[in-house]
DNA sequence: TGTATTTTATTTGTCGACAAGAAAAATACA
DNA sequence: TGTATTTTTCTTGTCGACAAATAAAATACA
């Protein structure tokens, strides 16, 4: 038995293309669960150290996050974690609600028999967070279901677009919740329900009915919520 | 005067940050126009020594555009330009189509002042492409000319993905042209000045109207083209 | 004391080198 | 001659180091 593996050194031991992913992914739920909130600096030696890699591996997944808008990187200054722009969140939520319309209509077209499971499980994950009331999976549950209702219908295009958009909502819905608990997750789990009844009955309509409603009342909760705010925290 | 440009050497001075704007503007660029056509190999050594740099900032280029799937990486093997799904460009037109209407009715909505002159630039960029039958030109500025409007309508979200559907029809409408050369770009011209027109006004119905019949034509004419390329050329 | 200039410090952008993984080539074996 | 195994080659992923650009600190000067 050769002893390539001395096990004296405690988990130096990574695979070839696994660093990247691993510092993506890390990165990119400390900013979505707001860990890392809006406007945090990254150093990319701290990090670096931190995660016993070199700096390459983390500049490739700063990289990958800034095209995706989660980061901000100022020319040969600090990176950042990316602002939320919330004085002006009517694109976000013009783009929100499309896609919501658009991708579960494009689901009761286009979808397959398996997928229906998969998209009942994040239903059921999220149900199972709404009677646990745990905010974080809650939030990420939700964008999973509607992330596989997108896949489901087809379009790549429809999908990434809305899988940002959903990234976005998380990070505004975490600041939501954290504030207020409320007891309004019910109805967007009966809502749920009823989405995936008429994607199974293949109802394009209603689909797209249920989508457009689903994402205006979303929307109509973050806004009723952000205008009680905003009279006491403007500051930040 | 400090003679620290000693300009003995022919180009080896150049700004620091510039080398990854540099790769990924010369590989976009010869992407999109089907110099590289898909399938490419992507050679990062080669790149790196005709571009006299090193490999990081090309491999930082390659990243951003993997992210915005012009090139596909498959681990620890070669890169490669991102083939075109000729097979399956429905969810590409459905996408296309939808965000034709879209941006161009928020531009109709939302633009300013400063805006016209810029679109009509491009317009008139376009409308000279077409008189000379420069077709790379030609299609490099129509897809200037509608990502302006989409800018003008100010929600980033429909504008990035806008402009990578556009980016993909540069390189689908760059097999259209290099086929035949037909004469229907004129009609695009007065199109696009209607469009124009009802953008300036305001008219926010109309630009819908105009945006979505602009798009079904040209998804129209593609897809005439193909059904008559596909009875000869399926070998790729 | 307040402003302008120089110096230091910190962080990024780039480089060359090396090793891991996978394909291609070469060899062994039937 | 055809298949399995080893060797070689080639490309990528990661590393540590250095230099440029900027911000912060320190100094000079009024």
């Amino acid at each position: 038995m050769t002893d390539i593996d001395t096990d004296n050194s405690p988990i130096p031991e990574r695979k070839r293309g696994s660093g990247v992913k691993m510092v993506y992914d890390l990165l990119r739920d400390e900013i979505l669960d707001l860990v890392l909130p809006p406007g945090s600096p990254i150093d990319e030696v701290q990090l670096a150290e931190r995660l016993k890699m070199s700096r390459t591996p983390i500049r490739e997944a700063l990289v990958r996050l800034a095209g995706e808008g989660l980061i901000d990187t100022l020319p040969n200054r600090s990176t950042m974690v990316a602002n939320i722009d919330f004085l002006n969140l009517n694109p976000f939520f013009d783009a929100l609600v499309l896609m919501y319309r658009v991708t579960t209509r494009l689901a009761a077209q286009n979808h397959r028999p398996e997928d229906l499971p998969i998209i009942r499980g994040f239903h059921e994950d999220y149900a199972a967070a709404v009677q646990t009331r745990d905010a974080l999976t809650m939030i990420a549950t939700n964008a999973a279901f509607h992330a596989a209702i997108a896949e489901s219908g087809r379009n790549p295009y429809f999908t990434s677009l809305f899988r940002r958009l959903l990234d976005e909502g998380r990070r505004i819905l975490r600041l939501y919740y954290q504030s207020y608990d409320e007891q309004f997750p019910q109805r967007f789990v009966d809502e749920h329900a009823a989405m995936i009844a008429a994607i199974a009955a293949r109802d394009v309509e209603a689909a797209d009915r249920l989508g457009k409603a689903h994402a205006e009342q979303i929307v109509e909760q973050v806004q009723k919520l952000f205008a009680r705010n905003n009279k006491l925290d403007i500051a930040l």
